[in-house]
DNA sequence: CGCCGGCACTTGCATTTCGCAAGCGCTGCT
DNA sequence: AGCAGCGCTTGCGAAATGCAAGTGCCGGCG
């Protein structure tokens, strides 16, 4: 947790999140195990956006430090290792959903679908509820 | 705006954002516009963190450049600047809500008022109007 | 008119973090 | 027994950050 950290530098809301994700690779992370059923190490590194071995295993041991994230042995593969949303991970949905549509808005290249910002202006807690039944369906498979 | 400079790493909405506020400074001070009617420079230094003088300048540098914030003489005085969200940052007041919601929730030792996160539950867009009227009589006195 | 204080930055330099590439250790498969 | 896949570590040059001091402009006051 930020607060135990010695380094808090104040007990802001905004604050508490930017020491757990204000830099430019953690929220990725997170976009992969929420949108993308992403579980393994192999496969956050192949994400387009190319974050690098040593920052990936540097933010997921602070993921699963702060709560966000945990790890686990993979059951039918014992050199893989699976990694999974926390409940509190999980309620940083509501945060992506917000993220994504105001990029939505301004971003001219976005390559969010149309129809997603439509049902996300339409019934945003249908689609949440949504994508967390994706994951876990993702999860139990 | 992220897109159009040469390190653009996706068109993924959440990279987008990060593009932008992916460090561990420049929401403070979208904060501090928005829900503490800062407008001038040495307010923002003034702040609890201690963002430091020369990482501030460019910060705001860029939130100009990104056309989140813009920046204007003081009629009144004429040394001082005056920074503002523009429509595009004033937006960004939904993401800004659900994350102090989040961390109202799992930060032990939030500042928030109790009371503040109860509205927030129980009437989210009106609250959001006070907000935005309360930014335009500061902006106005 | 000249000086002084406030304000918005700039600059220089030490420290920290990042980015890239290579390598290591364990596991399961053949 | 050997090899390939996977998760992670290490080393090093480059970039970003943090800190402190300095610069330039404006307004106010004597």
């Amino acid at each position: 947790m930020p607060h135990n950290s010695a380094r808090c530098r104040s007990n802001c809301p905004i604050n508490f999140v930017l020491e757990t994700f204000g830099d430019k690779w953690t929220l990725l992370i997170v976009r992969d195990l929420l949108f993308h059923g992403k579980r393994h190490y192999g496969e956050f590194l192949a994400s387009d956006e190319q974050i690098s071995t040593n920052i990936l295993a540097d933010r997921l041991q602070r993921l699963e430090r702060d709560g966000v994230v945990e790890k686990q042995a993979d059951p039918s593969h014992g050199s893989k290792v699976i990694y999974r949303l926390t409940q509190k991970g999980r309620e940083l949905l509501p945060i992506m959903l917000e993220i994504t549509a105001w990029s939505g808005k301004h971003d001219s290249r976005t390559n969010v679908p149309k129809a997603f910002l439509k049902q996300l202006a339409k019934d945003r807690p249908r689609l949440a509820a949504q994508i967390l039944d994706s994951l876990d369906e993702t999860e139990k498979g």
